[in-house]
DNA sequence: AAAACTGTATCAAATGATTAATACAATAAT
DNA sequence: ATTATTGTATTAATCATTTGATACAGTTTT
Protein backbone atom coordinates (compact mmCIF):
# COMPACT_ATOMS: atom_id res chain seq x y z
CA UNK A 1 0.00 0.00 0.00
CA UNK A 2 0.84 3.57 0.60
CA UNK A 3 2.20 5.46 -2.27
CA UNK A 4 4.97 3.05 -4.05
CA UNK A 5 7.82 5.34 -3.42
CA UNK A 6 10.66 4.64 -4.89
CA UNK A 7 14.04 5.64 -3.86
CA UNK A 8 15.89 6.11 -6.87
CA UNK A 9 14.33 9.81 -7.09
CA UNK A 10 13.43 12.16 -4.69
CA UNK A 11 10.53 11.54 -2.73
CA UNK A 12 8.79 15.18 -3.18
CA UNK A 13 9.40 14.75 -7.06
CA UNK A 14 7.45 11.61 -7.03
CA UNK A 15 4.36 12.71 -5.06
CA UNK A 16 4.62 15.54 -6.92
CA UNK A 17 3.92 13.56 -10.17
CA UNK A 18 1.33 11.23 -8.01
CA UNK A 19 -0.78 14.16 -7.17
CA UNK A 20 -0.63 15.56 -10.57
CA UNK A 21 -1.95 12.58 -11.99
CA UNK A 22 -5.04 11.99 -9.70
CA UNK A 23 -5.88 15.80 -10.56
CA UNK A 24 -5.70 14.66 -14.55
CA UNK A 25 -7.54 11.84 -14.34
CA UNK A 26 -10.40 12.64 -12.16
CA UNK A 27 -9.67 11.18 -8.93
CA UNK A 28 -9.88 14.82 -7.70
CA UNK A 29 -12.17 16.80 -9.09
CA UNK A 30 -12.18 20.18 -10.24
CA UNK A 31 -13.02 22.47 -8.02
CA UNK A 32 -12.66 20.07 -5.06
CA UNK A 33 -10.45 20.38 -1.90
CA UNK A 34 -7.67 18.58 -1.17
CA UNK A 35 -6.71 16.77 1.65
CA UNK A 36 -4.45 18.96 4.05
CA UNK A 37 -1.01 18.42 3.64
CA UNK A 38 -1.00 16.55 6.93
CA UNK A 39 -4.23 14.40 5.99
CA UNK A 40 -1.92 13.68 2.81
CA UNK A 41 1.74 13.33 4.46
CA UNK A 42 0.05 10.44 6.51
CA UNK A 43 -1.61 8.56 3.43
CA UNK A 44 2.16 8.71 1.83
CA UNK A 45 3.88 7.64 5.02
CA UNK A 46 6.50 10.97 4.73
CA UNK A 47 7.49 13.69 6.39
CA UNK A 48 4.53 16.95 6.25
CA UNK A 49 7.44 18.85 4.87
CA UNK A 50 8.06 16.95 2.34
CA UNK A 51 4.35 17.12 1.43
CA UNK A 52 4.68 20.77 1.70
CA UNK A 53 7.58 21.02 -0.60
CA UNK A 54 5.68 18.92 -3.30
CA UNK A 55 2.61 20.76 -3.31
CA UNK A 56 4.04 24.07 -3.37
CA UNK A 57 5.91 23.03 -6.16
CA UNK A 58 2.89 21.72 -8.07
CA UNK A 59 1.28 25.06 -7.16
CA UNK A 60 3.67 26.66 -9.49
CA UNK A 61 2.18 24.75 -12.66
CA UNK A 62 -1.32 26.66 -12.07
CA UNK A 63 -3.20 23.04 -11.52
CA UNK A 64 -3.73 23.96 -7.51
CA UNK A 65 -4.36 26.94 -6.19
CA UNK A 66 -3.85 27.80 -2.27
CA UNK A 67 -6.24 29.48 0.26
CA UNK A 68 -3.49 30.93 2.88
CA UNK A 69 -5.17 29.10 5.81
CA UNK A 70 -8.68 27.12 4.30
CA UNK A 71 -6.64 24.59 2.24
CA UNK A 72 -5.71 23.95 -0.89
CA UNK A 73 -8.86 23.37 -4.47
CA UNK A 74 -8.15 21.92 -7.63
CA UNK A 75 -7.91 24.19 -10.42
CA UNK A 76 -11.81 24.81 -11.93
CA UNK A 77 -9.80 25.40 -15.40
CA UNK A 78 -10.84 22.08 -17.21
CA UNK A 79 -9.11 22.97 -20.29
CA UNK A 80 -6.10 23.85 -18.31
CA UNK A 81 -5.95 20.30 -16.61
CA UNK A 82 -6.80 18.40 -20.45
CA UNK A 83 -4.28 20.66 -21.85
CA UNK A 84 -2.02 19.51 -19.09
CA UNK A 85 -3.27 15.70 -19.82
CA UNK A 86 -1.74 15.93 -23.11
CA UNK A 87 1.48 17.47 -22.93
CA UNK A 88 2.15 15.26 -20.38
CA UNK A 89 0.83 11.87 -22.62
CA UNK A 90 2.86 13.65 -25.44
CA UNK A 91 5.88 13.78 -23.45
CA UNK A 92 5.37 10.57 -22.57
CA UNK A 93 5.45 9.16 -26.05
CA UNK A 94 8.11 10.78 -27.28
CA UNK A 95 10.45 9.55 -24.33
CA UNK A 96 9.52 6.03 -25.06
CA UNK A 97 10.04 6.37 -28.86
CA UNK A 98 13.67 8.27 -27.87
CA UNK A 99 14.43 5.52 -25.34
CA UNK A 100 13.56 2.32 -27.57
CA UNK A 101 15.80 4.30 -30.45
CA UNK A 102 18.79 5.10 -28.00
CA UNK A 103 18.11 1.25 -27.88
CA UNK A 104 18.57 0.62 -31.68
CA UNK A 105 15.09 -0.39 -32.48
CA UNK A 106 13.52 1.26 -35.51
CA UNK A 107 10.11 2.57 -35.96
CA UNK A 108 8.56 -0.75 -37.51
CA UNK A 109 10.26 -2.80 -34.63
CA UNK A 110 8.96 -0.64 -31.98
CA UNK A 111 5.56 -1.33 -33.53
CA UNK A 112 6.32 -5.34 -33.40
CA UNK A 113 7.55 -5.07 -30.13
CA UNK A 114 4.42 -3.65 -29.15
CA UNK A 115 1.73 -5.84 -30.84
CA UNK A 116 3.93 -8.85 -29.34
CA UNK A 117 3.38 -7.00 -25.69
CA UNK A 118 0.45 -4.96 -25.67
CA UNK A 119 -2.42 -7.40 -24.73
CA UNK A 120 -5.34 -5.35 -26.41
CA UNK A 121 -3.53 -3.67 -29.33
CA UNK A 122 -3.30 -7.10 -31.46
CA UNK A 123 -5.28 -5.24 -34.35
CA UNK A 124 -1.87 -3.39 -35.46
CA UNK A 125 -0.08 -3.81 -37.81
CA UNK A 126 2.73 -1.93 -39.89
CA UNK B 1 27.51 17.65 -24.50
CA UNK B 2 28.96 15.97 -22.16
CA UNK B 3 26.70 13.21 -21.45
CA UNK B 4 23.11 14.99 -20.89
CA UNK B 5 23.14 14.15 -17.05
CA UNK B 6 20.07 14.77 -15.30
CA UNK B 7 20.31 15.84 -10.99
CA UNK B 8 16.68 14.55 -10.78
CA UNK B 9 18.34 10.70 -10.18
CA UNK B 10 21.71 9.45 -8.75
CA UNK B 11 24.53 10.57 -11.65
CA UNK B 12 26.03 7.27 -10.91
CA UNK B 13 22.73 5.31 -11.71
CA UNK B 14 22.39 7.07 -15.35
CA UNK B 15 26.13 6.40 -16.06
CA UNK B 16 24.96 2.82 -15.87
CA UNK B 17 22.27 2.88 -17.55
CA UNK B 18 23.98 4.92 -20.47
CA UNK B 19 27.30 2.21 -20.87
CA UNK B 20 24.64 -0.43 -20.75
CA UNK B 21 22.72 1.16 -23.61
CA UNK B 22 25.95 1.44 -25.53
CA UNK B 23 26.60 -2.07 -25.32
CA UNK B 24 23.51 -2.99 -25.90
CA UNK B 25 23.31 -1.00 -29.65
CA UNK B 26 26.56 -1.63 -30.46
CA UNK B 27 28.95 0.94 -30.04
CA UNK B 28 30.93 -0.86 -27.71
CA UNK B 29 31.45 -4.27 -29.15
CA UNK B 30 31.19 -7.61 -27.86
CA UNK B 31 34.80 -8.23 -26.55
CA UNK B 32 35.76 -4.55 -26.85
CA UNK B 33 37.93 -3.15 -24.39
CA UNK B 34 36.47 -0.33 -22.78
CA UNK B 35 37.60 3.04 -22.05
CA UNK B 36 39.38 3.18 -18.76
CA UNK B 37 37.88 4.37 -15.30
CA UNK B 38 39.50 7.52 -15.58
CA UNK B 39 39.25 8.31 -19.44
CA UNK B 40 35.26 7.48 -19.58
CA UNK B 41 35.02 9.77 -16.08
CA UNK B 42 36.80 12.35 -17.83
CA UNK B 43 34.15 11.96 -21.03
CA UNK B 44 31.23 12.36 -18.57
CA UNK B 45 32.55 15.00 -16.82
CA UNK B 46 32.57 13.28 -14.00
CA UNK B 47 34.14 11.86 -10.52
CA UNK B 48 36.65 8.74 -11.28
CA UNK B 49 35.17 7.62 -7.65
CA UNK B 50 31.37 7.88 -9.44
CA UNK B 51 32.22 6.61 -12.28
CA UNK B 52 33.99 3.38 -10.57
CA UNK B 53 30.49 2.65 -8.55
CA UNK B 54 28.81 2.60 -12.04
CA UNK B 55 30.90 0.06 -13.98
CA UNK B 56 31.15 -2.52 -10.71
CA UNK B 57 27.51 -2.07 -10.18
CA UNK B 58 27.07 -2.25 -13.86
CA UNK B 59 29.42 -5.69 -13.68
CA UNK B 60 27.18 -7.19 -11.55
CA UNK B 61 25.00 -7.76 -14.78
CA UNK B 62 27.68 -9.88 -16.11
CA UNK B 63 27.64 -7.28 -19.52
CA UNK B 64 31.19 -6.42 -18.73
CA UNK B 65 34.46 -8.01 -17.25
CA UNK B 66 36.96 -6.90 -15.45
CA UNK B 67 40.71 -7.61 -15.79
CA UNK B 68 41.92 -6.73 -12.75
CA UNK B 69 44.90 -4.30 -14.05
CA UNK B 70 44.70 -4.40 -17.61
CA UNK B 71 41.14 -2.97 -18.02
CA UNK B 72 37.57 -4.08 -18.58
CA UNK B 73 36.18 -5.93 -21.90
CA UNK B 74 32.16 -5.83 -22.80
CA UNK B 75 31.20 -9.47 -23.04
CA UNK B 76 31.41 -11.81 -25.58
CA UNK B 77 28.51 -13.50 -25.46
CA UNK B 78 26.01 -11.84 -27.72
CA UNK B 79 23.10 -13.67 -26.58
CA UNK B 80 22.82 -11.84 -23.33
CA UNK B 81 23.38 -8.85 -24.72
CA UNK B 82 20.31 -9.26 -27.13
CA UNK B 83 18.28 -10.75 -23.99
CA UNK B 84 19.10 -7.88 -22.31
CA UNK B 85 18.10 -5.58 -25.12
CA UNK B 86 14.93 -7.23 -25.66
CA UNK B 87 14.16 -7.23 -21.29
CA UNK B 88 14.99 -3.32 -21.23
CA UNK B 89 12.50 -2.91 -24.40
CA UNK B 90 9.53 -4.65 -23.07
CA UNK B 91 10.24 -2.95 -19.67
CA UNK B 92 10.22 0.13 -21.38
CA UNK B 93 6.83 -0.69 -23.34
CA UNK B 94 5.17 -1.90 -20.23
CA UNK B 95 6.13 0.94 -17.88
CA UNK B 96 4.89 3.18 -20.85
CA UNK B 97 1.66 1.74 -21.08
CA UNK B 98 1.11 1.79 -17.32
CA UNK B 99 2.32 5.66 -17.48
CA UNK B 100 -0.43 6.08 -20.05
CA UNK B 101 -3.36 3.96 -18.06
CA UNK B 102 -2.72 6.16 -15.31
CA UNK B 103 -3.26 9.56 -16.82
CA UNK B 104 -6.68 7.85 -18.35
CA UNK B 105 -6.04 6.58 -21.48
CA UNK B 106 -7.44 3.90 -23.02
CA UNK B 107 -5.70 1.51 -25.11
CA UNK B 108 -7.04 2.25 -28.17
CA UNK B 109 -6.25 6.18 -27.64
CA UNK B 110 -2.73 5.44 -26.28
CA UNK B 111 -2.69 3.93 -30.31
CA UNK B 112 -4.16 7.01 -31.64
CA UNK B 113 -2.11 9.34 -29.65
CA UNK B 114 1.30 7.35 -31.36
CA UNK B 115 -0.24 7.81 -34.62
CA UNK B 116 -0.78 11.46 -33.96
CA UNK B 117 2.74 11.98 -32.68
CA UNK B 118 5.15 9.34 -34.26
CA UNK B 119 6.29 10.63 -37.73
CA UNK B 120 6.39 6.92 -39.60
CA UNK B 121 3.94 5.43 -37.59
CA UNK B 122 1.13 6.68 -40.13
CA UNK B 123 0.29 3.25 -41.39
CA UNK B 124 -1.43 2.54 -38.10
CA UNK B 125 -4.76 1.91 -37.58
CA UNK B 126 -6.51 0.03 -34.55
C1' DA C 1 64.48 -2.21 -15.41
C1' DA C 2 61.71 1.90 -15.51
C1' DA C 3 57.65 4.36 -16.54
C1' DA C 4 52.91 4.60 -17.51
C1' DC C 5 48.65 2.65 -17.03
C1' DT C 6 45.18 -0.56 -15.02
C1' DG C 7 41.30 -1.25 -11.15
C1' DT C 8 40.65 -0.46 -6.43
C1' DA C 9 40.60 1.54 -1.61
C1' DT C 10 40.32 5.12 1.74
C1' DC C 11 39.40 9.48 4.03
C1' DA C 12 37.45 14.02 4.31
C1' DA C 13 34.42 17.60 2.75
C1' DA C 14 30.28 19.54 0.43
C1' DT C 15 25.73 19.20 -0.99
C1' DG C 16 20.81 17.93 -1.21
C1' DA C 17 16.94 15.13 0.47
C1' DT C 18 14.46 13.74 4.29
C1' DT C 19 12.92 13.55 8.90
C1' DA C 20 11.78 15.64 13.24
C1' DA C 21 10.04 18.91 16.41
C1' DT C 22 8.13 23.06 16.89
C1' DA C 23 5.96 27.52 16.17
C1' DC C 24 2.94 31.11 14.13
C1' DA C 25 -0.89 33.70 11.85
C1' DA C 26 -5.17 33.29 9.56
C1' DT C 27 -9.47 30.97 8.89
C1' DA C 28 -13.30 27.64 9.99
C1' DA C 29 -15.98 25.22 13.25
C1' DT C 30 -18.01 24.98 17.68
C1' DA D 1 -15.11 33.75 22.10
C1' DT D 2 -12.77 29.59 22.06
C1' DT D 3 -10.93 25.72 19.75
C1' DA D 4 -9.32 23.20 15.96
C1' DT D 5 -7.55 23.31 11.45
C1' DT D 6 -5.38 25.56 7.63
C1' DG D 7 -0.63 26.63 5.11
C1' DT D 8 3.88 28.08 6.22
C1' DA D 9 8.53 28.86 8.50
C1' DT D 10 12.50 27.58 11.11
C1' DT D 11 16.14 24.89 13.00
C1' DA D 12 18.73 20.74 13.66
C1' DA D 13 20.01 15.95 12.77
C1' DT D 14 20.62 12.23 9.64
C1' DC D 15 21.59 10.04 5.38
C1' DA D 16 23.19 9.13 0.53
C1' DT D 17 25.50 11.14 -3.35
C1' DT D 18 29.31 13.32 -5.21
C1' DT D 19 33.71 15.33 -5.36
C1' DG D 20 38.54 15.58 -4.25
C1' DA D 21 43.01 14.04 -3.10
C1' DT D 22 45.72 10.35 -2.49
C1' DA D 23 47.62 5.74 -2.33
C1' DC D 24 48.65 0.87 -3.65
C1' DA D 25 49.42 -3.52 -6.21
C1' DG D 26 49.40 -5.49 -10.41
C1' DT D 27 50.09 -5.18 -16.01
C1' DT D 28 51.70 -3.15 -20.15
C1' DT D 29 54.58 -0.42 -22.57
C1' DT D 30 58.82 1.54 -23.42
Amino acid sequence: MAWELNSDRPIYSQILEKIQTRIICGIYQPGERLPSVRELAAEASVNPNTMQRALSELEHSGLIITQRSSGRMVTEDTQMIQGTKREIAIAEIKAFFANMRELGYSSEEILQLINENQPRSDALTQ
